[in-house]
DNA sequence: CGGTTTTATTGATTTCAGTCAAGCAATTTC
DNA sequence: GAAATTGCTTGACTGAAATCAATAAAACCG
């Protein structure tokens, strides 16, 4: 059932084999329905998650009108609210499943449970420095961001819904159809 | 000659006089002139300045023609570019001084061997987590970014030049002077 | 200083993404 | 399986900011 988690993990460093059953004890294994949030506004994300299976926005609510997709999530990612994971703050945003998902959950008080049991889960640390590579909103073009994620992402296009896309990038959904429209010659 | 720097690093947490005057040693004193560069595109950014005296902007050239200004510095900040420093990869912006600085520099190697000698010097990692606060670009209108600008840091709008702020800001330096001349009736 | 360059303002025009609206296709619900 | 909801596309219109351009003011420099 880890054996993914493990996989992802292998990539922090290594791990002796007890380190990954002391590791995998952590995880909780949870299924998420599709519309279900796993962090909203206003709550302290306590946990990471990895996405198993599954596909999950992260955004901000502007004004109860309008959102702001951070972050598109989907299988082999790890998944948090950066700036309130590493504050222990509420967050501004929600984290929501776009289909239903099945994750591998991990607390913050459980791992900090494991690095005071061996300094060698320090290097799960490295989590926390994923790169997350947002389109460059400054990029001014819409039509060059779409590209863009394209290139880097091709795979978010196929995955996740119109308009979450398009708000990804910064453009209307009527925008982002017509770039679509335009593109695809 | 310190003492700023020592102010600063207090709020890290608190230094006994022998790790603050560890610390002091490993701080090279730097005065840049008004235009040069303390990290071009390409390079890996290997140092974190601190500013007793002066103004710089973290921008990136977009392709030549247009630049965007990510981060404006002056007085009592700490200037690092924060993806090329933790990853110690190469940087795709520069760190410019818009006026004359006189800085103080410490270089990742010298940090490095400062927790070496003592894990209380853990604490100066938080300089990189200090919250850098970019307007949001999703909010929309111009005007408002502006004036959310003046709220927040009225000192920027008066130390940098109006082209700096425009970029900071995502937009022409012809919009913001018009939305200058509309602000202020 | 005086000449040059840079920076800021203002005006006229254009462009492009947002908005509003309608219609169709796909999916969900009972 | 019909009805309703949701998602995507397309069209017409609008408005706000970019662009182009000219001028004025300030800063720079030998």
């Amino acid at each position: 059932m880890f054996q993914q988690v493990c996989l992802a993990i292998e990539s922090f460093g290594s791990f002796t084999p007890e380190e990954q059953e002391a590791l995998s004890k952590e995880f909780q294994h949870r299924i998420i329905d599709k519309g279900q949030f796993i962090l909203s506004s206003g709550e302290v994300c306590q946990s990471i998650w990895f996405v198993n299976k599954g596909a999950l926005r992260h955004y901000r609510d502007l004004d109860g009108f309008s959102e702001v997709t951070i972050n598109l999530f989907h299988e082999d990612h790890w998944v948090l609210d950066h700036h309130s994971f590493t504050a222990q703050k509420p967050s501004k945003n929600y984290i929501q499943a776009v289909e239903e998902c099945e994750l591998l959950e991990i607390s913050i008080h459980a791992l900090h449970q494991l690095i005071e049991t061996s300094p060698s889960f320090f290097k799960l640390g490295k989590i926390l420095e994923i790169p997350r590579n947002e389109p460059e909103l400054h990029t001014k073009k819409p039509e060059n961001r779409y590209l863009e994620l394209m290139e880097n992402s091709p795979e978010l296009i196929q995955r996740f819904p119109l308009k979450c896309i398009a708000s990804y990038l910064g453009m209307t959904p009527e925008t982002l159809s017509r770039v679509r429209a335009k593109v695809k010659f």
